[in-house]
DNA sequence: GACAAGTATTTTAACGTTAATAGTTGCAGC
DNA sequence: GCTGCAACTATTAACGTTAAAATACTTGTC
């Protein structure tokens, strides 16, 4: 019980410590670290001496409850789904922690199932001086969170657009546009003409928005786009079904694209099951990088989105906002860059057009 | 600017707002939450309907300045390395914080490199009063990080077990043994006899309790190990490498059983380039259950680590230390599941002990 | 040598909470 | 009616920091 008292080595260094220690009072010793050029260059040094020698840290919670900030960012952590590829989380969050860090921020984690309880952490976590700003993630159109924040003056940053063309709200994304533009550009190289898409219910944004990347590459190219877009939910077995029912199709697909790697990794599986291999018979294609599209075999021609970019704007977003000079541009869209592996290798000889032959289906 | 001053909605909301609505002094305002004994059934009843219809939160600052603790703990998260399949920081931090939750607590998150920036970060957050607990992952021998909380007092516990023997220390770990074992015991109910293992050097105190159950299902089986253990660092391409090496010996095994989900991964490619369908004519085993386990095709069989229990145990130890009750037992050897997937779905003739024939190689 | 005009430093008060202690009230017992 | 004692409630002080105001100390000027 004894020990459990004990303080951890230098925790009772307080400024009033500083202050004993330079001959000074605790409110220089506070200026000599927030407004140094108030003291005179002697008193600064032997101040800044003893700061140094005593190994004193100001204490975040004293100094959170007098400045009424914590520099504590909220985030909120999904629980991840077995079933999909994409913990995109794991990296984010490292980025994100190490640009607030940079910037004396820490992240503070908060859970939640859907955008009520999230709110109603926020709430929790604001109301209680707990957090200064939040970083949203995944926005939707209507999205009630960016109302709710707005609302209340919080400052916050999101990590997808502003579906509803709010020109103000700061956010940062990743053109899945131009992301999908560059997999299908990848793809007619290799002599592809007739690419399917597959592609999430046109209820979400963000797939829609891939898709347009498909849409207006086939129209560059001159390609077809009829009967060759299936929709799925973003999960491996819908996944499989819907590519499927495309390679079944009376001409199927030379290649598909698909909006996420838990869809492509779906597709490929299908293909296994029709006796096509991937990468060979027909081209597969993801979005996300997930370690998964790197370990499978064949490996999956996917889209990395540039996460270090995306924490490192967000994290300035917040920070100028709460320091009170908003940053413009209010909003980037950050190009993601093609990883090309053996799921889109085979390069199509140019006088062929017809279907993939089906070979023996194994097992 | 000046939206930028605005309140959020309740946050101005403090006991003083309260004890004037109840008509009471602010400390009994206080007692109602934290002592309600003390007051007269009326005050009690008037001072909490004026706590709830202001809706009061107690300020956690503040709380945190009177009580010298944060209820926060401190989590490192790591870079995610994009050859390794494992990233269940995802679905631990999900756990963690959710447990944590329950009792009041939040996470924050640190970020380090190595044992030694890690523990700086700690450093800062406790002395800064900024943290109460720590959780930490990924035990080894000898780790400093424990040595040091120790030191300082700090109420911390672990994931991953004492490597040195430490009694006293509150760890949770997950019974690597026991996993490996039911991996095997499923191999060999399908006729497997000539099993080899894939796994970390023999510097990994994890690396060597999985093998561990590999050889004890061996001697208990009566099954060969000579030749038929390999090593490699956690790496796709080294597993890879490694791979091939066990599949080109004279007598190949029937099955791989890996240390982890990116050693088999990486097998599954080697057995692909080796003109041999994973599956069908070598079984294969990792261990983590990734997504990229349950995306792959074939799917792999692995075993999947119970994260919900070991986070709310570890939450549990830190709770009681902070409060002044240790939890005995200090550790806890948690059992994982065995997740059979096709990987290891074909069933091997008795009469059968010769090596796979190789196939045709694809490309 | 007195006095304005700075410059350097200290004092005061406050952020919101709560443990410890002090104070008030009502009521039984002498 | 006064004392003693519950049973409540209020006051004080402190956690560690910092903005603002107050004070002390320089320096320069006539």
């Amino acid at each position: 019980m004894a020990d459990r008292r004990i303080r951890y080595a230098d925790r009772g260094v307080t400024l009033s410590h500083v202050a004993v220690a330079a001959n000074v009072s605790v409110q220089t010793a506070s200026n000599a670290l927030n407004a140094p050029d108030r003291l005179a260059p002697g008193t600064l040094k032997r101040t800044l001496a003893a700061i140094e020698s005593l190994g004193y840290k100001p204490n975040r919670v004293a100094r959170a409850l007098r400045n009424q900030s914590s520099r504590l960012i909220a985030v909120k952590v999904e629980a991840a789904r077995s079933d999909r590829a994409a913990p995109l989380l794991d990296q984010f969050l490292h980025a994100l922690s190490s640009c607030a860090a940079d910037v004396g921020f820490h992240l503070i984690l908060c859970q939640a199932d859907d955008d009520r309880s999230e709110l109603a952490a926020y709430q929790e976590l604001l109301q209680t001086t707990a957090v200064d700003a939040v970083i949203l993630s995944s926005t939707h159109r209507g999205d009630p969170r960016i109302a709710w924040l707005r609302e209340r003056g919080v400052a916050f940053a999101t990590f997808g657009r502003s579906w509803d063309g709010d020109e103000d709200l700061a956010w940062v994304d990743i053109d899945g546009k131009a992301g999908i533009e560059s997999v299908m550009g990848h793809l007619v190289e290799q002599g592809h003409r007739r690419i399917a898409f597959l592609g999430w219910p046109n209820d979400s944004d963000v797939g829609l928005d891939r898709k347009q990347g498909w849409l207006a590459a086939c129209r560059r190219h001159g390609l077809p786009t009829q009967h060759l877009a299936v929709e799925s939910a973003d999960d491996f077995d819908y996944g499989r079904s819907a590519a499927l029912r495309l390679l079944s199709r009376q001409s199927p697909p030379s290649a598909v694209v698909c909006t996420s790697d838990t869809l492509a990794l779906g597709a490929m599986r299908a293909m296994s099951e029709s006796g096509l291999i991937p990468g060979v018979d027909v081209a597969v294609t993801g979005f996300d990088a997930s370690p998964a599209a790197a370990l499978t075999t064949p490996g999956l021609t996917t889209v990395r989105q540039p996460l270090d970019e995306v924490a490192s704007e967000l994290i300035n977003h917040v920070e100028a906002e709460l320091s009170g000079n908003p940053i413009s541009p209010r909003h980037s869209l950050l190009t993601p860059t093609l990883v090309t592996r053996e799921s889109t290798a085979r390069q199509i000889p140019v006088h062929l057009t017809d279907p993939p032959h089906h070979r023996r289906s194994h097992r």
